[in-house]
Formats: C-alpha cells, structure tokens, sequence
DNA sequence: GCACAAACGATTGTATACAATGATACAAGA
DNA sequence: TCTTGTATCATTGTATACAATCGTTTGTGC
C-alpha cells in the first residue's frame, strides 16, 4: 500500500505535524476567523510547544494558501472568498470529471466494492438522518474516486481542493433534499465506472460537482458571483 | 496591482525566502539529482547560513513535492516521474484551456498589450536562434494566460504545474523544430482572445498543451507511458 | 493644539545549544 | 559464518537566547 500524499508532509509524529495538522484543522473549521493575527507564542503556548515548531507549521500553512505571513509583522488567516469557492468548484467539476474517467480503467476489484458499500450505506444513513455519517461517506466516495483514478498527481490535487471547502461543505450536506439527491449521483456515476463507460462517467462527475455548487448558491451559503 | 501568489510565499528578503528560492532552483536545474539527500548543516554552510531557515524552506519545498522528509532521517530530492509528467500535462491542457477560456472575459488591455508583444518578439528570437530568449518568453506567455484568467486559485495552480515541469521543458524549446510551432499556437490563442472566441481559446489552449507534451515524447524526452 | 522625532514594547527573524532518534561498526555468542 | 546486542556517531527535532524590525506611545518644540 502507498502512503498517503499528504501524510508525509503533516508527520502526526512530529511536534511540527501535529501543529500543523491541529492548525489546518482549527482554520478550516473557523475557530480562527478571516483576517485574525497568529501569534508564534501565543499558539506554541495553547499547544505546549515552542516557537520553532510552529513556525515551521506556519511556512507550510502559508504555502497551502490558510495564512498569509507579512515579513517581520504576523500571520494572518486567510478567507475563502465566493470567487474562490465558485472557481473551486469549477476546477473541481472539471478534475472530477477527468478522475472518474480515469478510475474506469484504473479502479481495482477493492476500490469498487468499497465504493459499493459506500452508495449502499450512504442511502440508510440519510433515510435515518444521520447527517454525522452522510458526511463522513461523500467525503469518503470522492476520496475513493481521487484514489480510483490512479493518479499520484490528480489525487493530490482533488484532495487538496477537497480540504480547502470542506468549511462549507459541513454545511451543505445537512439539508435534507441535497443528501438523496447526492446519493443518486454517487450510483449513476458508479454505474458508469463499473459499465467501463468513460464518457458517462466523466460527464456524470463533472455535473454532480456543479450541482453540489448551484446547491450552496440555493442554499445561500454563497453568493453566485 | 495585486502581488504575486508566490512572492508571498517566498518572500526574497528573508533568508528562509533566499534559501527557497535557491534550493527549488538547483533542483529544478539539476543541480541535486533524484534520490540526493539534503543535509542541513550542508546547506545551511553552503549559503552561510545557520540551520533554521534551512529547515524552513525544507517544509516548504516538502510540501510543493520537491524533496521528501523523512522523520528523523533526512531530506531527499523526489524525481519527476514520466506518468508524472504526463498526467500534469493533461492536467494542464484541460485547467490552460480554462484559463483560456475566462480570459475571454477578463484579459485586461495592458495584459493583451505584453501578449501581443510577447508573440511578437517570439518569432524575432526564434528566427535568430536565441534559446534563452525563447524559453524566457514562452514562460512568460503562459504567466500571463494564468494571470488574464482573472481566476486567483487557477493561476496559482497552473503556476505551481509549469515550474514543476520546468526542468524537461528546458531542454524541449531548444529544439529547432518544436519552437515556430509553438509561437503559432500561441497566437492563434491570442487571436481567439481578441475576437473573443472562448471555445477556440479553449480549444487552441488545450491543444497546445497536447502538442507540447508530444514533442516531449517525440525528442524522446519522456517514455509515452 | 499639532507635528515630528525619539524611545519603548511587542513580535518576528536568526543562531545556537541541547535532546532524541536512527545508522553504523564492531564484538560476542550461537 | 551468521546473528544479535551495544556503543558511538551523525543528523534531525526542539527549545531558548539574542538581533532586527515594526508600531505605538510619549515627549518636545513650535
């Protein structure tokens, strides 16, 4: 089995990867507003570290875009703006697409039947309203569909945009009519993979990432441009 | 005018920003090969400075892929592989021919006025020959689509791709062949730009890209997979 | 009261000291 | 001879001390 990508770069292991991990983590989930100062002494003290490891997690946090260091003044956590989203989205609708193409002549015998599992279990949890593990599987299935592609690359890229939305994805899924609706999504484009159909399959992905968008635009949580 | 993603991030008056800079350089040049191991001391002796912002720049050039750390270990320079490189290349030739695509929308004239002269200068120095020119050029050509795409987040990546990619491509242009071709192309997405034809951009832009990744395998710079 | 400059404080930037970890060499025993 | 344990060394991980820089405040002159 490879490992993971990004494992290798938070290193739960190390002071500086746990910081790292608990920072990324605390940004995503807005504990830290849009705009807020992060100060070396003060995070090294709440996570029982000195300044040095935290630094360390802040030039990494800088490079995946959370923060925004000014030389010599602070670091500043960085909003998601809803131009980025929409563009985030269109990326990902487009990428997606491409990965679910791929995963037709990649995906192997365990992927699949995980996969399978996934749609069948992601349909009991949302009967039963069990928003917790809706959420815990599409996060799961689109992974799983990054891994399928049997690209180092693309994965990479996928699970990146997926981190980077996941504020307002929390949300999203917790409405009542987008979880089925999602849900049918994730079969047909199983099927398509599963019939070997690469144009189905790509096509299905790519609208299933717009209608997750036009979703959030309905639900107000963004702004549609 | 807004500032460069990157510059942000490397920020060249620090050392930490020097030492990025420097390191990225040398092995995107070459100048540490595959598999190398890093050492900080090394480094840090190397360009007089002491071990701190070495490592800073080490989690940084960690986490753009360069080199691997391993905890406790060391530092070692990763290869590009040849799937590597072909999946950016498809990767990029769907993500340029979006960028060509909003730069329908979004060029502004001072960025249509450097493209027009970028295109112009091209074919001066390509009929004279001049390699560093022409590479420097044509660099600054897909700079300048990523930024006219008006989109933040696909430049950003788009960027991260070309310099990922920069050490084949160096030795790509150089050939007598590929480089009056590739202005060709090149203006041809521009003229599609002007008349504001987004699906020839698109078209034209992902095409090139395809074209380009040829050639690669033509000179026999990278195996087809 | 206002403008400007000097001094202070807070914070980041860098260097260095010490701790922990992993690699290696070598010796002892099976 | 091969294996295994141990000592040693090189290297990274972390903490801390010191330097440089930026903002602010305070004080002085007008």
């Amino acid at each position: 089995m490879e490992e993971d990508v990004k494992e290798g770069a938070s290193d739960k292991y190390s002071l500086r990867g746990r910081v790292f991990s608990r920072l990324r983590e605390d940004i995503l989930n807005g504990k830290y507003d849009e705009g807020i100062e992060l100060r070396e002494i003060a995070i090294g003290e709440e996570l029982g570290v000195s300044r040095t490891p935290v630094r360390e997690a802040f030039r990494q946090l800088e490079l995946e875009g959370l923060i925004r260091i000014i030389p010599n003044k602070g670091a500043y956590v960085v909003g998601i703006s809803d131009k980025d989203v929409r563009d985030i989205y269109i990326l990902r609708s487009r990428l997606e697409g491409l990965a679910a193409r791929w995963a037709v002549d990649h995906i192997t015998q365990e992927q699949m039947e995980e996969m399978e599992e996934n749609v069948y279990l992601a349909k009991f949890h949302t009967q039963k309203g069990h928003t917790e593990q809706m959420f815990e599987l599409d996060n799961r299935f689109h992974e799983l569909l990054y891994e399928a592609s049997g690209s180092k690359i693309l994965e990479h890229q996928l699970k990146d945009y997926h981190q980077y939305v996941l504020r307002i994805r929390k949300k999203t899924l917790s409405s009542a009519t987008r979880g089925p609706q999602s849900n049918l999504e994730h079969e047909a484009i199983l099927e398509a993979i599963k019939n070997k159909n690469a144009d189905d399959a790509e096509r299905l992905a790519n609208e299933h990432m717009i209608n997750a968008y036009k979703n959030m635009i309905d639900k107000g949580l963004v702004k549609p441009e």
